[in-house]
DNA sequence: TCACCAGTTGACAGCGCTGACATATGTCTT
DNA sequence: AAGACATATGTCAGCGCTGTCAACTGGTGA
């Protein structure tokens, strides 16, 4: 970058900057980090000497010495379009405080899981872990975690851990809601695919269902009720099982987009037209949802904010480091529902 | 874990494992890093200690005074799927080896981009960094890591970089493959769907389908061949400008799945049929081209391969620490072809 | 005048590990 | 038996930074 880096062999320390700036390497440290107590003038001239040198403070040193470690781990099972937008917010709101993503992919049913979330954190020294669903219900994950204090913030558990916060979205409020729409379209036979056990989603997102359905009188027949396990090949399974019920239901509620797209190919493949025999609600709004036709009406998650409010709470409690704020920090986002095409009125 | 890792308090070091095994901390050392010339009943003791204590080595520690960070960069603009994918396939391939993935969203339109790159590689002192397209062909990227002197290795680039390997497939050849196989069906008229331009992708697939025409003796009609930006919604609108054309195509060959789903939409849309009469073709088997109906004839890409051989390469470098070897190895991947509903014969 | 204080700055040790080099220890020559 | 050598282990400084605490500065008010 500049002519006096490109002339030193190696990159700048520390040291460099304090002799440039005619201070000592701990007033540099100061300004590094924030710290208060520097007077203005100094500040200035130790940045410009940062500057000029093209500095970079050593992690690694900045670590040892300090005894953090500027990483915070988001653990995930499954790839896909949540863990991608997820990933970004994350890493998003990291930048802004000088911190680190350090991502890692848990096979669920590996056993060698909590070996390796405890090796993980503890020579990574990681600062905070992000559990993603279902990993946010694993029992040995949360022991090892634990066992290992690190703070932990668990995305949409089942069950809401005693001693970590949590951040969640309101899916029974969303399904409600949605099955509310289709209710109002005049459907009364409304299937509903339900997710695999143990996750929060797949129970939320039924009681939405079922609230709405019973509020209004409508009875909920167990045959059209049929559980997939989120994805799309299961979905159509799924989805045969709950078209060739006795009497068909004039729409499906799917609870994530991928079996929904699933049941348009299923009720396509036996004749059926979109929307007009059949409406179709997701929830997720997945890239699927918009790239299908007629489009899905489904829900959508603002999952790059929940990630940047996971991530906060994380950064937020580095500085008490002896536990969490009481009472527990569980904040709940709003979801918004998007009526597109799959939807219609029920044909008489 | 054990009983003695509990009773003490903060994480074992080096200095108790040697007492414990009662050797020199350098010899511990020499057994965590794997180092010849340990005897064998030496390392067992010293092994056992490890166990014992449940020691984790600090990797700051580490870092700090063996001048590397056991850390790889990946660095990619947008989420999706090959992301995804890449992202399983190098971490994997990461543990192995005992380094981590540090992953980087890099907004290519944002101008504090080679800035980014410059602080991430050597504040963190990133032992490397791999390159997803179309960062491979970013001279600001490019320039940036140079400077920072971090070994990079280039995924699918346009021009292949003179001083660093590049891990590529052979688009070509397998866009000709699947062009045949529509020729082969009877489709003259085949519209194609290009990606937006930089893309080694772009330009490659696009060869490979001229190749097969003109083999064929088959004209292009360069009313049929429409520019894209791999998104759906951008597909949309090419789509629409290759089916409105005066004379419709009977096939589409789009260069992404993304704007194949796009195509097969907008010819729903003008009450065309699939595939009887459209076929539809698309490139890099994403999760879409199972979900929609018909499902998607398209090109696998062997994406976690490709991650791991990457991230191999940067592994395998570290030892030489003076530049790449000669040749500069370019690893080049065959793909596979998918054949699938929407691909049928061209109506007479 | 001086003790006193808040605001600044610096001296220094040491975080946990590894590189370079020194020192055993054993083995094979001659 | 002494030297020459390979193998195995240890000593020690220091990587680049920060925590702790001491020292200095320039007001204050008594």
């Amino acid at each position: 970058m500049s002519k006096e880096a490109s002339a030193r062999r190696g990159p700048a320390t520390i040291q460099m900057v304090a002799d440039c700036a005619r201070v000592s390497p701990k007033t540099v440290s100061r300004v590094i980090n924030n710290e208060r107590g520097v007077r203005e003038e100094t500040r200035d001239r130790i940045l410009e000497a940062i500057r000029q040198l093209d500095y970079q403070p050593n992690l690694n040193a900045r670590g040892l010495a300090g005894a953090r470690s500027f990483l915070i781990g988001l653990f995930y099972d499954k790839p896909g379009d949540y863990l991608s937008e997820f990933q970004t917010g994350a890493v998003q709101r990291c930048r802004e405080s000088d911190l680190h993503l350090m991502v890692q992919p848990l096979d669920i049913t590996s056993k060698d899981m909590a070996r390796d979330v405890s090796t993980l954190s503890r020579q990574l020294r990681l600062e905070g872990v992000i559990l993603l669903p279902p990993l946010s219900d694993h029992a040995a994950v949360r022991a090892a975690l634990a066992e290992a204090q690190v703070p932990t913030v668990h995305i949409a558990p089942m069950r809401e851990p005693v001693d970590s916060p949590s951040v969640d979205t309101d899916d029974r409020a969303a399904a409600r809601q949605m099955t509310v729409e289709l209710l109002d379209r005049g459907h009364r036979r409304i299937g509903f695919m339900l997710g695999p056990p143990g996750h929060r989603a797949t129970e939320q997102r039924y009681l939405g269902f079922a609230d709405a359905m019973h509020a209004r009188g409508v009875g909920i027949d167990p045959e059209l009720v049929q559980t997939g396990n989120f994805e799309f090949g299961d979905g159509l399974e799924c989805a045969r099982r709950i078209l060739s019920a006795r009497a068909r239901p004039t729409a499906i509620f799917a609870s994530n987009d991928d079996m929904a797209a699933a049941a348009a190919c299923v009720a396509r493949q036996m004749g059926l037209e979109l929307p007009g025999q059949l409406s179709v609600a997701g929830f997720d709004d997945a890239p699927i949802a918009s790239m299908m036709w007629p489009q899905l009406a489904t829900v959508r998650q603002p999952v790059r904010h929940i990630a940047r409010i996971a991530t906060d709470l994380i950064i937020q409690h580095r500085p008490h480091r002896h536990g969490w704020p009481h009472p527990m920090p569980r904040p709940r986002l709003d979801l918004e529902l998007v009526l597109r095409g799959s939807v219609a009125p029920a044909r008489l």
